[in-house]
DNA sequence: ATCTAAATAGAAATAATTTCTATTTAGATA
DNA sequence: TATCTAAATAGAAATTATTTCTATTTAGAT
């Protein structure tokens, strides 16, 4: 697992909950809420508290490991980042099934000084925030859920 | 006030306490949750209740007067969207005094197309979310709150 | 095997957002 | 201008998301 690793240098301890929380989304490998993630883990642990999830997304967010997005409804999502290098790039969502995938192609930089020329900012961050249709949705594949 | 135009062609009645909403995004210029919109409106209106901030809120970011977006918290705000002509434009924010400008400059066609081979996605929609400085704060300029 | 800081449970508080019903009102129409 | 009706609102209450707190447990260092 190279999650453990990233968590080891960032100084989080591993935890069985914590890698539990990572294999959930490596398995969906679609965005979730902290309450999805919740009632997944309670199969095999009895005892986790909601707070722990919340804690450890954010956690988990603030490394890389997770992203957050806004969902549909008022709510806020995750979703894992497979780019565990540090490398530049953004994440596409399936509006159908949910599921998140990420790319590094990205072409900001060459509009990027033309825009603070008009707006008169200056740009500290950019994210491309893509929706669309996946290959097997578009195929009418089946929505396989964790 | 372009805005009333907007409201009838969508149908919607133009009541004082819409017209007060826009007006306090328009003359703020400056991102808000509901509950500041509502702070503010219950200066003028003694009865306002905060369903109502909330109900408007969302019925205008529908017709495309105001952007909805994720603050640093976990809260949405509601910024005022100055291009009510149709084209596609996006926002930036400033991360100091939350100010939020439009800019239609926009290069995302030209690796559209290549993004979706790489992920198998077919992309129905994108967004830049960008943050940046904005020149008042850059200047130590004031921050002339409503 | 022991120790300590970090992680967690569980309960409770807080805050955001939505729902509901009775009342009011914008704007259409006579 | 007066009347009417669907849309908008107030106000209270419900729901839901998120955070905070304290006592207890545990990962990983020694
Ligand atoms: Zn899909
Ligand atoms: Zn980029
Ligand atoms: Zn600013
Ligand atoms: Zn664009």
């Amino acid at each position: 697992m190279e999650y453990k690793k990233i968590l080891k240098r960032k100084k989080l301890k591993i935890t069985p909950k914590r890698i539990a929380i990572i294999n959930y989304f490596l398995k969906k490998d679609k965005y979730a809420t902290p309450f999805d993630v919740w009632i997944y883990l309670k199969k095999n642990f009895k005892k986790i508290g909601l707070p722990t999830i919340y804690r450890n997304l954010e956690e988990f967010e603030k490394i890389g490991i997770l992203t957050k997005i806004k969902g549909e409804e008022n709510r806020f999502y995750y979703g894992i980042c497979k780019m565990l290098n540090k490398k530049h790039h953004h994440h596409i969502i399936c509006t159908s099934c949910h599921k998140i995938s990420d790319f590094e192609l990205c072409n900001f930089e060459q509009i990027k000084g033309e825009i603070e020329e008009m707006t008169n900012f200056e740009i500290k961050e950019h994210q491309f925030f893509l929706k669309g249709i996946c290959k097997d949705c578009k195929e009418g594949g089946v929505n396989e859920k964790i």
